[in-house]
DNA sequence: GCTCTGCGGTTTTTT
DNA sequence: ACCGCAGAGC
């Protein structure tokens, strides 16, 4: 343990040392927060803390595996298993599970994801006979998933004529009968989704002393990961356990906030000190992870924040590179840079796929980035997105396993009752769903019993029913004597999964195949790694609470450790890389269109980009694109208002570099002169130092941030202007804006041209 | 009840 | 461009 402790500095070793009684660690970026949570469980279990009374909360599974692991080498794996560690959402599921009747609920009770939250709402909507264009099912789902994070229930909503009213103002009345319907469903089909997994155990705690106590009594200790991003639900469950002991520990980096969207409360972390007395506050600033370049680039944007807590990130490290700004033409090209530039780094120095990581505002991006690592042989690992298991062929199948588990899962019924077909069709669903309610029974029990039913089917609809019911039962039956694998094999074949795909030799039908085949695949690797455990019972339900909760089975892999990382800025979060891409830098993209109209949400974006920068140890690349395909087309773009706000000094401009693209206007001459340094990117703030440029005006540069007045070139029509190699011309015609603002001028040399304004080096004569 | 087609929304982020 | 869905026609 001493050694341990050895490599922790004085900021770390006070907060990590300090035994009892509640305490906040506000730690920057690469301070060693995650050090300090582990040493700091180790450090209890050095003082004869049983590691079954310590809770430790994380908010994503990325955090909690990378916890674990460092743990388990610290204190021995054996050990480190008896730690209740993981994300708010599993270990409550697991406590919720064990105590799931005294909330009514079956200890099976299904986990519904997004998806079929979403699914059953427009459902609901539709058999309301409302209009599913004022009541978006999406909307609605999050305008339920707030009231749920902060504790508003049914009951509690019909008892506030505010939100009552604030529901009828924004024209959706019904907008609390949605929100009933969809808990009694949820409920009748022995479901829970991931806000109900916090609200419900608020509801334990609160309701039945007894368990509150006995939980109080269990987590002694409780360390909270990310406490800047939990919510009221999650605040108020950490308040209630800790309140016995008041051995609380909770770090955050108000800096480092990202999940507003989904209900956090940042004054969570600010008024921890008035909901314990005698906090502790500990602050770790020195960051050991980056170099001075990335540091000082990184508290450059953050400064642009006006809400954050005062802290000073500083670092003792090497200066290393500056931060460098790449430019390209099209997304195509931003992605041949990047994989150009990581094979390069790759042949200079001595560093692995795993050393770098390429991070995207949104998922839709890692599109062109895999295209160009595929051509350069670059192996790489998508995490997050439209994960595995939301695949509709997966999804089917997992429906079927969640069946068996739970056969009152209404959801997962829709899903399989007609896949494949057997002739169950929506008119008779329709009519099931309109009974089960009436009679306030499951989908399930209501067909197991259809033909003693009074329901206005025909018999040969009846039996098809009936049919079905048998055939899940029978899987149940079996279920009992075979492990995950064996019974999912089983289901694949007996249900007609397999003899219906493999009708399909398509290409997408081939690769569902496939996909299958992994999925099956999948569960024997977890069946096998299921038996090492040893009190381990009921695989099965333990494969689908992992499905449900954590996304991605194949985590820590080996193979991945070899591959270059893909992700989202939030998946990156808590992560490091010594090599990190930034792309996508552009206005519309990068701070996102949805966030730029409110401060708050603004701050967010710019506190995510902080979080980008912040992941790297040795260089950060920042890269945006011209033009960019979306939508199906491509859309002009600029560069991202957060370039500007890194202070220059910390920066690098590449040189445009023509041999990452295949863009044959790249050979046309709308570039201009693309050989001379002029070609550098040149923000704003650089616009005053470097005059030879065109005119450009500089006035505008630090208002924030017209998007056409940022790159004003100002020439127009009938201007004479100088080209240093076409010579005399005459601007005939000004088009596009700001970077893209195009000129037309007609030559007496060479006739007409078209040149972007700002790599032509022009000067304007009259 | 099934299948095909055309339409509309989609791309903010996660449990 | 792509996916899921509604509605029409079989």
């Amino acid at each position: 343990m001493k050694k341990y402790l050895n490599q922790l500095n004085d900021a770390q070793l006070e907060p990590t040392t300090q035994k009892d009684g509640p305490m906040m660690v506000v730690a920057g970026a690469g301070s060693g927060k995650t050090r300090v949570l582990t040493y700091r469980i180790a450090y209890l279990m050095s003082q004869n803390i049983d590691p079954f009374n310590i809770l430790a909360l994380t908010f994503t599974n990325n955090a909690a595996r990378e916890m674990k692991s460092r743990i388990g080498k610290i204190v021995g794996e054996s050990e480190a298993k008896n730690l209740w560690m993981g994300t708010f959402h599993s270990i409550f599921a697991k406590i919720l599970r064990f105590e799931s009747d005294r909330l009514g609920y079956p200890s099976n009770f299904t986990i519904y994801d997004t998806q079929d939250s979403h699914r059953l709402i427009a459902s609901i909507i539709k058999e309301m006979g409302l209009d599913k264009d004022t009541y978006k099912n999406k909307q609605i789902f999050s305008r339920i998933s707030s009231y749920k994070n902060n504790l508003i229930t049914v009951k509690a909503y019909f008892n506030n004529q505010e939100l009552i009213d604030s529901d009828v103002m924004a024209k959706r009345p019904k907008l609390g009968e949605i929100y009933k319907n969809y808990v009694d469903r949820c409920f009748k089909s022995g479901a829970m989704d991931f806000d109900d997994l916090l609200l419900k155990t608020n509801e334990l705690l609160t309701r039945f002393p007894e368990v509150l106590a006995k939980y109080q009594r269990r987590f002694k200790y409780i360390l909270v990961d990310e406490y800047q991003d939990t919510n009221h639900s999650q605040y108020l469950i950490v308040r209630a356990l800790a309140d016995r002991f008041q051995n609380i520990c909770v770090v955050g980096d108000d800096s480092q906030s990202i999940y507003a969207f989904r209900g956090a409360n940042i004054n969570n972390i600010l008024n921890f000190q008035r909901d314990y007395e005698d906090t502790k506050i500990y602050r770790l600033e020195q960051n050991y992870r980056s170099t001075k370049n990335i540091v000082n680039a990184a508290n450059s944007v953050i400064a642009n924040n006006k809400n954050k807590l005062e802290k000073v990130v500083w670092t003792a490290n090497e200066e290393g590179h500056p931060v460098i700004v790449n430019r390209s033409l099209t997304d195509g090209d931003e992605g041949r840079y990047v994989a150009a530039s990581i094979f390069e780094n790759k042949m200079n120095k001595p560093l692995q796929n795993k050393d770098f990581a390429v991070l995207y505002r949104t998922n839709a991006q890692s599109r062109a980035i895999e295209d160009a690592l595929r051509k350069r042989g670059i192996d790489y690992k998508i995490y997050g997105g439209l994960s595995f298991y939301q695949r509709k062929e997966i999804k089917d199948v997992l429906c079927y396993l969640r069946l068996v588990i739970n056969p009152d899962d209404e959801e997962a019924i829709k899903r399989v009752i007609n896949f494949p077909a057997r002739g169950i069709g929506q008119t008779t669903m329709n009519k099931l769903i309109v009974c089960s309610n009436e009679q306030n029974i499951s989908i399930f029990n209501l067909i197991k019993n259809i033909n003693m039913s009074e329901i206005a089917l025909n018999n040969g609809t009846k039996t098809k029913l009936s049919e079905f019911a048998t055939m899940i039962q029978s899987f149940q039956l079996i279920s009992k004597s075979k492990n995950a694998f064996e019974i999912t094999d089983h289901i694949c074949r007996a249900s007609g999964i397999i003899k219906e795909l493999k009708k399909d030799s398509t290409p997408e039908g081939v690769s569902k195949m496939e996909n299958i085949e992994e999925l099956l695949s999948g569960i024997k690797d977890f069946v096998e790694g299921q038996k090492e455990i040893a009190e381990s019972n009921g695989a099965l339900e333990e494969f689908l609470e992992d499905v449900a909760l954590a996304t991605d089975l194949d985590n820590e892999k080996s193979e991945n450790k070899e591959k270059v990382a893909l992700m989202t800025i939030h998946i990156a979060k808590g992560l490091e890389f010594p090599f990190v891409y930034i792309v996508g830098m552009e206005e519309d993209l990068f701070p996102s269109p949805l966030s730029i109209n409110s401060r708050n949400e603004l701050e967010e974006e710019r506190r995510l980009f902080y979080v980008a920068i912040t992941r790297a140890k040795k260089q950060v690349y920042i890269s945006y694109s011209i033009s960019r395909y979306r939508w199906g087309k491509h859309i002009d773009c600029e560069p991202s208002r957060f370039i500007n706000e890194i202070d220059e000094q910390y920066l690098e401009f590449n040189e445009f570099n023509k041999k990452y693209s295949n863009n044959p206007l790249l050979t046309s001459d709308i570039f201009g002169d693309i050989s001379s340094e002029s070609i550098r990117l040149r923000v704003p703030r650089n616009f005053k130092k470097e005059k030879n440029i065109n005119k450009i005006t500089d006035s505008d540069s630090k208002k924030r941030p017209s998007k056409s007045n940022l790159f004003d070139y100002k020439l127009s029509v009938g201007n004479i202007v100088n080209h240093h190699r076409f010579g005399k011309g005459e601007v005939i015609k000004v088009d596009g804006v700001g970077v893209d603002k195009k000129a037309e001028i007609k030559f007496q040399s060479v006739g007409i041209k078209r040149l972007l304004l700002r790599f032509a080096k022009l000067q304007i004569i009259s």
